[in-house]
DNA sequence: TGGTTCACG
DNA sequence: GACGTACGTGAACCAG
C-alpha cells in the first residue's frame, strides 16, 4: 500500500503550494512529522471508552482529533505530515522474524478506529502517509533527513523513544502528551550518549517492548558506559576481549551477533522511497463543511462548538467559501477550552495498566457450566492441566477465613469459559439451623452435588501441582480456605496484587472495579445474588443456576484480568517487585492471619468494667461543671457548651460550621485551668480505649480458635504498607500508660513468649540513604543519637551541651522531613509560629543541602511522571501533583516526599517477612510470626528458643535491604506484648 | 453517609 | 500573597 486514497495530497496539492520555498523565503519552512500510529495508542489509553451515536467506539478518534487541533492551533505549523505504520510486518521481520512478535493484537474496540482516524487526518486536509514494508518511523526518518538537508527545521511529534536516534541540530522531538521538547541534550540525558550513538546503546540494551534481543544482562546504563568507552558498537564488539569484568566480557563475546542484529532492528532506514514528495507536505485550510459534517457523524459536539466558535472569532463564516488552498498557515481553530486530550497533560500520566493491546480477545458470549459429577470435574481438571494456568475462586458462607465454610469452587481455563462446582449447597427452603448435613426431618434434600471430600481429593493434586499456575483475585482468602482442608495451593498469582503493583495509589483493586476498568465488563454483584440486610442469605442457599452465573463469572473475569495485567506487569517492568516482594507474601500473611494472636479475655473484661466505672464518675463531674446536661460523647454538643454557652476563648469553627473540640483544643483550655476540658480529655481517652479496644477486641476472639484473627489488606495503601482490619491490630495503644495496659491482654500461649523485633529509626535511615546526606549517614554508621546530632548541627550546640528541649526541636524537624515538611505543620507541632518554624527549616536545609535537593528532585520527578518510586522499584502514584490550586498541589507534593520513604520501609519489611520463615526453618526454630505493625514484627516463640529466634529475626531484618546506611533491629520478649517492647 | 476524633507507625 | 497543611492507616461515634 502506498499513500492511501483518504489523504490525496497529490491530487489536491498544486504547484502553488511550494511557492514560498521557491520564492526563496528567508526563514525555511518548519516541517512537523506526526507519528500517527504511536498516537492512536496513546489516545486510546488516555480516554475512557466512548461510542458515537451508531455505537462505533471512537475514544481514540476523539483523542486523535483533539491532538491534531491542538497541534495546528498552537504550532501554527505550515508543513505537516501524519504518518502511520502500514502493516504489522516490515523488512525487519525478514531477517528477524520475532521482531515485535510479542506485540499483541490491538484491542477489539480500537481496531475499527484505525480507518476513522485516517478520515480525521483527511478531514483536516493533512497528508496521511504510510509505506508498505516499512514502519512509520522509517518514513519519518527519511523525511527528516530530506528536510534537514534543505536546512529546514524538523519537529517529530511522538513519544516513542526509538525516534530519539534522529535528533540532531535542527531535528527535535516533541512529546505531545507532556508538551516536552526533546533535543540532543535530553537524548543524552536519557541514553547517556549523544543521539548519533543511541542506536548502538539500544542494540546492546535491547528492548523488551519491541522484542529486540540486545545483549542479555546489559541495560541502558551499562550500554552507554561501554559505548562511551569504546566509541561505537563495532569497535566494542571487536575489542570485547579487553573488557575487565569477566561476566560482561563473556556476554559480549557470546552475543556479538545478536547485538549486530539488534542494531539493524533499531536503526531506522532514512532512505526509503517516499510516497509523496517532501515539498507537497503542506497544511491547507480544511473544508469546514466537510470537517463539521465529519465531526457530526462522530458525535463530537464539543469539538464542533470549538471549531465554530473559533471560526466566528476569526470572522470566517462557516457558510462562506473555504479560503484559497494555498493559504500557507494553518487555519485550524485554536482551542482554548480544555479538550479531553488537553486535560490528560495535566492529569497524572496515563494509567500504567490501561490495557494496551487486547491481550485478551474478549469473548462475545460466555459458557458457564455447573459441575455436579466427578466425570465433569475430571474433565475440568484435565483442561486446567493442559492449559497450565487456571483461575480459581472459592465461595463460602462467610467472610472470615478461619471459620467460613467452603460452599463451592469455580474454575476457568479460557476466557468466557468457566465452571462452578457446588459442594455444600442446601435447598433455599431449608429452615435456618437445619443446615450442616443433619437430617432434621423437615428439611428438603440438598441439590445434587459432588461430596466435598471427593471433590477436594480430586482438586488437591491440581491445586498443588507445581506445573499449574493458580490465579485468584485476593488469593490469600482462597489459600486460607484450602489450607483448612489440607491443600497448600501453589504456585499462585493474584490479580489484585498485580493491579496493586501497577497502580498503587491510583485506584482500587477490587474485582468489580478491575473488570470495569480493564474489560469494560460490569460484574454480577454479590448483593444481587444474596440480597442485603436482614433478608441476606448465605451463599449455600443461593439456587445453583444463580450461584453458577455469579461464581463462574468470578473465575472467568479473574482469568481474563490475569492475561491483561500480567502483560502490563512486563511492559511496566514491575515483574520483579511483584514476584520478589508481593507474591511471596501471600502465604506468609495467610499463615499469620490463620494463626491469630492469643488475647486474654479476662484481662479485657476487667479493664472494661474498670473503664466503665471511671467514666461514670467522670461524666458526673463533667455534668456538674457544665451549664446544662449534655452528651459528652457528642463533639457538636461539647463545642456548643464550651464556646457558645460558657463563652470560653480559643474556639474556632471548622468548615462544617461546628466548633472544633479535638485534643489540641481541649489541651489548650486545660492549660488555662479550664477544669471541664481536662475531664473531657480523660473521659475521651477511656471511652476510646473501652469502645475501640477492650470491648471490641473481646468480641473479636474467635470461638473455634480462641484467638483474634485480623485481616491484613495487601493492596489497600498508597505507599505499599499493609493495613489491618477486623480488628485493626496495628493501632493497639502504647503511647499512654493507660492505653499500654491493653497490650497486657495480648499474651503468648503456655510454654511460649511473645517476641517483638522492630526497626530502629528506619525511615530516617532511609532518608539519609536516599537523599545521600553524608552527615546523617556518618551518624548512623557511628551509632550516634541522630536527633542530638541534628540538633547540634542545626542549632550549633556541641553534643555535650545538648538540652532535651533543643533535641526535641531537632527530632520534630527530622520527623517533619519524612512528612514533607512545612513551616505551618512544624510550627504547630512545636507550638511556635510558622515563621519561626520556617527559620528552623531554612537552617536545617543549609546544614543538609542534599536533603533540599532530594526533596526538589522528588517533586519534579512526581510532576513529570505522576508517580514516585521506592528503592525497590515500587511506583506510588501521586494524585493531584499537577493541580493548579497551590494547596492541593502542596498536599500532593508532601505525599510525593513521604511515599518513597514510607514505601521503601514497607518494601524492606515485606522482604524480611518473606525471608524469615525459611530462615527460621533452616535454624530449626518453631517461632510463628503473628503480626506486622509497619516497622515491627511480633512472634510467638517456644520459651527455650527465644534468644536464638531473636538473633535470626534481627539478622534477616537488618540484612533485608543492603544499603550503605546500616539498618538496626531491636528485640524484646515477655509473656505479653506490653512488656515485650 | 460524612464529619470528627483518636488509636498506631 | 493566597491557598490550608505535617505522611500513612482504621474504627467508633454522632447527627442528619
Amino acid at each position: 500500500m502506498t499513500a492511501p486514497d483518504t489523504a490525496a495530497p497529490e491530487t489536491a496539492a498544486t504547484p502553488s503550494d511550494s511557492r514560498s520555498l521557491e520564492a526563496g523565503n528567508t526563514s525555511p519552512e518548519a516541517l512537523y512529522l506526526v507519528d500517527g500510529s504511536g498516537f492512536i495508542f496513546r489516545a486510546y489509553h488516555a480516554l475512557p471508552p466512548l461510542n458515537r451515536p451508531d455505537g462505533t467506539p471512537v475514544n481514540a478518534v476523539l483523542g486523535f482529533t483533539n491532538m491534531l487541533m491542538k497541534l495546528l492551533a498552537e504550532l501554527k505549523a505550515e508543513a505537516v505530515a501524519v504518518i502511520f505504520d502500514a502493516k504489522r510486518l516490515n523488512f525487519r521481520n525478514e531477517f528477524y522474524p520475532d521482531y515485535k512478535a510479542n506485540r499483541p493484537e490491538p484491542p477489539e474496540d480500537l481496531r475499527p478506529q484505525f480507518a476513522i482516524i485516517r478520515e480525521a487526518v483527511d478531514a483536516f486536509c493533512l497528508p496521511c502517509l504510510e509505506l508498505e514494508g516499512y514502519e512509520a518511523d522509517d518514513l519519518i526518518a527519511t523525511y527528516a533527513r530530506m528536510a534537514s538537508e534543505q536546512g529546514r527545521p524538523v519537529t517529530i511529534v511522538s513519544s516513542d523513544k526509538d525516534l530519539m536516534q534522529l535528533v540532531r541540530d535542527g531535528v527535535r522531538l516533541m512529546d505531545p502528551m507532556k508538551g516536552r521538547l526533546i533535543g540532543p541534550e535530553e537524548v543524552a540525558e536519557k541514553f547517556g550518549v549523544p543521539p548519533e550513538k543511541v542506536v548502538d546503546v539500544q542494540a546492546l540494551a535491547g528492548d523488551s517492548v519491541d522484542n529486540v534481543p540486545g545483549v542479555p544482562g546489559i541495560g541502558v546504563k551499562t550500554a552507554a558506559q561501554l559505548i562511551t568507552d569504546y566509541g561505537d558498537l563495532e569497535t566494542l564488539l571487536e575489542r570485547a576481549g579487553e573488557i575487565k569484568q569477566a561476566g560482561r566480557r563473556q556476554k559480549l563475546l557470546e552475543n556479538a551477533e545478536l547485538a549486530r542484529i539488534s542494531k539493524r532492528l533499531v536503526r531506522l532506514d532514512d532512505k526509503v522511497p517516499v510516497p509523496v514528495p517532501l515539498d507537497r507536505l503542506r497544511v491547507r485550510e480544511p473544508d469546514h463543511h466537510k470537517l463539521i459534517d465529519w465531526l457530526k457523524v462522530q458525535g463530537f459536539r464539543s469539538v464542533i462548538h470549538k471549531v465554530e466558535a473559533e471560526l466566528a472569532a476569526d470572522g470566517t463564516l462557516v457558510d462562506g467559501a473555504a479560503p484559497a488552498p494555498a493559504a500557507p498557515a494553518a487555519r485550524a481553530p485554536r482551542t482554548d477550552a480544555r479538550t479531553a486530550l488537553d486535560s490528560r497533560s495535566y492529569a497524572p500520566a496515563p494509567a500504567p495498566e490501561a490495557r494496551g493491546d487486547g491481550v485478551v480477545p474478549q469473548p462475545d458470549r460466555v459458557e458457564y457450566e455447573l459441575v455436579q459429577d466427578l466425570d465433569a470435574l475430571d474433565r475440568w481438571i484435565e483442561r486446567a492441566r493442559e492449559a497450565g494456568t487456571v483461575a480459581v475462586d472459592t465461595e463460602t458462607d462467610g467472610l472470615t477465613p478461619v471459620s467460613a465454610g467452603l460452599v463451592g469452587v469455580s474454575l476457568s481455563v479460557e476466557p468466557g469459559r468457566a465452571c462452578y462446582i457446588p459442594l455444600q449447597h442446601i435447598d433455599p427452603a431449608t429452615p435456618r439451623g437445619a443446615a450442616g448435613g443433619l437430617d432434621l426431618g423437615g428439611a428438603p434434600p440438598p441439590p445434587p452435588q459432588i461430596a466435598l471430600a471427593d471433590a477436594l481429593a480430586r482438586l488437591k493434586p491440581l491445586l498443588e501441582d507445581p506445573a499449574v499456575l493458580k490465579v485468584g483475585q485476593n488469593v490469600k482468602f482462597d489459600w486460607q480456605i484450602f489450607a483448612r482442608h489440607g491443600i497448600a495451593m501453589a504456585p499462585i498469582d493474584d490479580t489484585m496484587l498485580i493491579s496493586y503493583v501497577l497502580g498503587t495509589g491510583l485506584h482500587g483493586h477490587g474485582m468489580d472495579e478491575l473488570a470495569l476498568r480493564h474489560l469494560g465488563h460490569t460484574t454480577i454483584k454479590y448483593d444481587e445474588v444474596t440480597g442485603t440486610g436482614k433478608s441476606r442469605i448465605t451463599f449455600d442457599r443461593v439456587p445453583l443456576d444463580k450461584a453458577r452465573d455469579y461464581a463462574a463469572e468470578d473465575a472467568d473475569i479473574t482469568l481474563r484480568l490475569h492475561r491483561v495485567l500480567k502483560h502490563d506487569l512486563v511492559r511496566q517492568h514491575m515483574v520483579t517487585l511483584y514476584e520478589t516482594i508481593e507474591r511471596p507474601l501471600v502465604p506468609v500473611v495467610a499463615r499469620m492471619e490463620s494463626r491469630g494472636v492469643l488475647v486474654d479475655r479476662a484481662v479485657l473484661r476487667q479493664m472494661s468494667s474498670d473503664f466503665a466505672q471511671r467514666m461514670l464518675e467522670m461524666e458526673a463531674e463533667i455534668q456538674k461543671l457544665a451549664p446544662r446536661a449534655f452528651n459528652v460523647g457528642s463533639p457538636k454538643q461539647l463545642g456548643e457548651i464550651l464556646f457558645d454557652e460558657m463563652k470560653l476563648p480559643g474556639g474556632s469553627k471548622g468548615k462544617s460550621g461546628a466548633w472544633g473540640t479535638d485534643s489540641g483544643v481541649l489541651e489548650g483550655l486545660a492549660e488555662q485551668g479550664v477544669e471541664i476540658a481536662q475531664k473531657v480529655l480523660d473521659w475521651r481517652q477511656l471511652s476510646k480505649l473501652k469502645s475501640t479496644y477492650t470491648d471490641a477486641l473481646a468480641e473479636q476472639i474467635d470461638a473455634r480458635t480462641g484467638r483474634v484473627h485480623t485481616s491484613f489488606a495487601l493492596a489497600a495503601t498508597a505507599t505499599g504498607r499493609l493495613s489491618s482490619t477486623d480488628p485493626n491490630l496495628q493501632n493497639i495503644p502504647i503511647r499512654t500508660e493507660e492505653g499500654r495496659k491493653i497490650r497486657r491482654a495480648f499474651v503468648a500461649r503456655p510454654g511460649h513468649l511473645l517476641l517483638s523485633v522492630d526497626y530502629s529509626q528506619i525511615e530516617l535511615r532511609l532518608v539519609a540513604e536516599m537523599a545521600g546526606v553524608p552527615a546523617l549517614r556518618r551518624a548512623f554508621h557511628d551509632g550516634i543519637d541522630i536527633h542530638a546530632m541534628t540538633a547540634s548541627q542545626v542549632f550549633g550546640v556541641p553534643l555535650d551541651q545538648m538540652t532535651s528541649e533543643i533535641r526535641r526541636k531537632a527530632k520534630a524537624i527530622n520527623f517533619g522531613i519524612i512528612y514533607g515538611i512545612s513551616g505551618f505543620g512544624l510550627g504547630r507541632q512545636l507550638g511556635i509560629t510558622p515563621g519561626e518554624a520556617g527559620a528552623f527549616i531554612k537552617q536545617y536545609f543549609e546544614r543538609f543541602p542534599e536533603l533540599q535537593t532530594y526533596m526538589e528532585t522528588t517533586k519534579a520527578f512526581a510532576r513529570e511522571h505522576g508517580y514516585v518510586t521506592t528503592l525497590l522499584g515500587r511506583r506510588c502514584w501521586i494524585q493531584g501533583i499537577r493541580e493548579k490550586a497551590p494547596a492541593r498541589r502542596a498536599y500532593a507534593e508532601r505525599q510525593a516526599i513521604n511515599a518513597p520513604i514510607q514505601g521503601t520501609a514497607a518494601d524492606i519489611i515485606k522482604r524480611a517477612m518473606a525471608r524469615i520463615e525459611p530462615a527460621l526453618a533452616a535454624a530449626k526454630l518453631d517461632a510463628a510470626m503473628l503480626l506486622q505493625v509497619h516497622d515491627e514484627l511480633l512472634f510467638e516463640v517456644p520459651e527455650a528458643q527465644v534468644e536464638e529466634t531473636a538473633a535470626v529475626v534481627r539478622s534477616v531484618m537488618e540484612g533485608a535491604a543492603g544499603l550503605g546506611v546500616p539498618l538496626v533491629a531491636e528485640a524484646g520478649w515477655a509473656g505479653n506484648w506490653a512488656e515485650a517492647h
